[in-house]
DNA sequence: TGTACATCAGTGAACGCGCGTTCACTGATGTAC
DNA sequence: TGTACATCAGTGAACGCGCGTTCACTGATGTAC
């Protein structure tokens, strides 16, 4: 390896130490992370994180899109060698909870509230929708199996929206099962969310992750997957 | 009146500002609430404050309380009138969406993530159970009038928690519908923060409303009440 | 291989700001006789 | 009704802290000849 590349080698481990370090701090600070602490807790100037990252909202971005990547590539990893529609869909259901259940903080930082003053700039985007892309995927090609049995026809403003959104995948993905599909995906970040942000204290208590099981079958089944296993 | 009420009505009144002064704040900072930044722009020292709460945490209480009861009040305004165990149940969530869509900040207060070093007291507990409690009755009243088509029946330790919980109201609901109620809970909390949180970006824009009741209505259809009107 | 130069990481001081909370105080308003 | 005292709202200065960001700088490391 060349003297360029130890140098290169060198700035991308001290850019992971600086995330690793901020991420630690997310836990005890929220979104409210400060440069100084990260700074302080790696034994460096404050200073010095500016030849890492340009601005705070740089490092928060980065943060961003990591986590996003994270929870995605686990949903994508957990449908491995997983076969049934309405199973692949619980996997990812279960990754994601797992996920964030081990990751609370970055859970909050891409699905909690919005940071204030903080604006997500466009990279965000493409790692934010990797979850939902294979959910959507999963029911695509459950509709090709003949797999699923669509609800009621809808309509409606919201069922045309529904009817565009399904138009951007090949396979025909009725209006109805788009929406069931969209609400699956509300179902499961609202499941995390409650279950992190303490919604469920003093009435689900220990088998957390079996009621989230649960949620997504009920999900699957209003898509019109079969109930499965 | 006596002096002394004019005295205290004077007094709740100064508070009443404060919390609106400081509701106003929610929206630009967070809940980062600056007790400072409300008292300026009260045109009040910073110190004056603390006659009224004694810390910023305590006037943080406040706003979570009065938000708690404001999205409850209106829930339980929004089902006077309406008949039909369905129809109750998406009033209910139409209510609560309305609200969080006119009041974003106070729900992110009370749905979001946890506002970082801030524990909520003992007193929050009942006001933020209002509407959780208010679905509830309207799935029990739905069980007394035979109109609940149960689920397949569920086992397992988190069935037995559902159990727990749905011992606590009298008239006979079985875990499944009491797990498809909360089920429901979920979806509303989960389909108003993926609205205001940004989740439904670029795919439903326009018609959100309409695709929120879609989702209302599909939980009803699992806790087993029929399609309605 | 050796030397002159360019690049780069990191330092430490500084700027200008905001914060929650405390404290001794002033002056107005209410209370008791 | 009048007076002495107690209560209370609000002030302004201060304490001690933290923050993001900039800037001129020092040394070490890499590059070109």
């Amino acid at each position: 390896m060349s003297a360029a590349g130890v140098r290169a080698r060198v700035r991308a481990e001290m850019t992971d130490e600086i995330k690793t370090v901020a991420r630690r701090h997310l836990a005890s600070e929220g979104a409210n992370l400060s440069l100084r602490a990260v700074a302080r807790d790696l034994g460096m100037a404050s200073s010095a994180v500016y030849r890492y990252f340009a601005s705070r909202d740089e490092l928060l971005t980065a943060l961003i899109i990591d986590a996003y990547d994270a929870v995605g590539a686990a949903a994508e990893e957990a449908v491995l060698g997983v076969s049934g529609h309405t199973e692949k869909l619980v996997a990812v259901g279960l990754a994601v909870r797992d996920w964030a259940t081990a990751e609370p903080h970055q859970w909050a930082l891409i699905y909690g509230s919005p940071v204030p003053g903080y604006q997500a700039p466009q990279d965000t985007i493409g790692p934010a929708t990797r979850v939902i892309m294979l959910i959507v995927s999963i029911v695509r090609d459950a509709m090709r199996d003949g797999a699923v049995t669509p609800g009621p026809p809808i309509s409606g403003r919201y069922a045309e929206e529904l009817a565009a959104v399904a138009a951007q995948f090949d396979g025909e993905i009725p209006p109805q099962v788009a929406g069931a599909t969209i609400a699956a995906f509300v179902q499961l970040c609202g499941a995390v969310s409650s279950e992190l942000f303490g919604q469920l204290d003093n009435s689900i208590d220990e088998d957390r992750r079996g009621f989230f099981e649960f949620q997504m079958r009920g999900a699957a089944r209003l898509i019109g997957l079969p109930s499965g296993s």
